[in-house]
DNA sequence: AGATCCCGCCAAAGT
DNA sequence: ACTTTGGCGGGATCT
């Protein structure tokens, strides 16, 4: 049933005594004792090569919703470790999928070792808040370096950071293309950080660090269809992202279906909806994942002055990033 | 050579 | 003390 979606054909069918040399025959046990050694003589196919893509983090979420599908019917309990067995992973690779899916409200961590899981239900209304949570945090004037970076919780950082990299796109005009190294940028507290002052060495790994999760995030995200990497813009050769979600439907490898637009509109982000909760994590542990604390803004009073509508077409959304890029390394190093 | 990011060590949080 | 979570970055792989 799972397992069987990365054979791509059936191995060539060969004689036993092609491969044995043998005429004589043996008896099943015999037999299998003698196919495994015949196997261990050859030699072992390339254990990563091909394989490394198959294991991407894309790819195991995939597998994940096609086990748990994000329009599914009610909540269902999923069991981390049986799931991880049946993806064939390690465990640890489950931590990474379910802690961003669960960020997206997608999961709940119930108890040890066991998620309940809600697909997509909330995800509508919860990007709404999103959103408002970004406006909130001024990511938008923090993108341009016209407002503080918000500081960071410690717990539960990947969640807090796929929610702040989601919020770029959902507090930027729609089809604005972001960068990793534009949302890193914003996304790494270097405001307060105790009296520890990061070392320019320091720093780089930090940042680097913060590169490699965004790049799990964002594979995990095009997963759910919320973001779509875009290639080949000749601008830029970093690789930038758009949103397009919510709740794009995943195009099966399989079955192509004749209609047409899968993309639901993005009204609802619209829509006004009162955000009163911080904490977005349900669950009693330390380990909460929190919205920063509402930003105490009193130094600079500006208002959200976040576009209305700029439906830009591809040339703009090119430019802008291309413009930010530009900005930052003429910039060089800012605060 | 630089971008991408899998893998798993090991420390913190939880029981 | 033991187990479960998950931060983190070395280095393999891809472009």
């Amino acid at each position: 049933m799972y397992e069987d979606d990365n054979i791509t054909c059936t191995p060539k069918r060969c004689v036993l005594t092609e491969v044995t040399n043998s005429a004589n025959y043996v008896s099943p046990t015999a037999n299998l004792k003698l196919l495994t050694n015949v196997a261990l003589q050859y030699p072992t196919p390339p254990p990563s090569a091909v394989h490394r893509k198959e294991k991407s983090l894309q790819i195991l979420c995939d597998r994940f919703l096609n086990l748990y599908p994000l329009h599914g019917e009610g909540p269902v309990e999923i069991q981390l470790d049986s799931t991880a067995a049946r993806l064939g992973v390690e465990k640890r690779r489950m931590y990474d999928i379910i802690n961003i899916l669960e960020a997206m409200q997608c999961a709940v961590h119930k108890r040890k070792n066991t998620y309940l899981w809600h697909g997509g239900a909330r995800l509508n209304s919860f990007l709404k808040m999103l959103k408002k949570q970004g406006e909130h945090l001024r990511l938008s004037e923090a993108l341009r370096g016209k407002a503080p970076k918000p500081p960071t919780p410690k717990h539960k950082t990947l969640g807090v950071l796929a929610q702040r990299f989601l919020m770029l796109f959902l507090v930027e005009p729609q089809n604005t293309l972001i960068n990793l190294e534009m949302a890193v940028r914003v996304l790494i507290d270097t405001s307060s950080k105790n009296k520890t002052v990061l070392s320019p060495e320091q720093q780089d790994r930090q940042h680097k660090s913060k590169v490699r999760r965004l790049y799990d995030i964002a594979n995990v995200f095009i997963s759910i269809g919320l973001i779509e990497k875009v290639s080949g813009n000749l601008i830029l050769k970093k690789p930038v992202f758009k949103y397009v979600g919510p709740f794009k439907i995943k195009k099966c490898e399989k079955s192509v279906l004749s209609s047409v637009s899968p993309i639901t509109p993005l009204s609802v982000l619209d829509s006004q909806q009162k955000a009163s909760a911080y904490h977005v994590f349900a669950g009693r542990s330390k380990r909460k994942l929190e919205f920063t604390s509402p930003t105490s803004t009193k130094e600079l009073k500006l208002g959200v002055t976040t576009p209305p509508h700029t439906p830009s077409h591809k040339w703009d959304e090119i430019l802008l990033v291309a413009d930010m890029e530009l900005t930052r390394i003429n910039k060089g190093v800012v605060l």
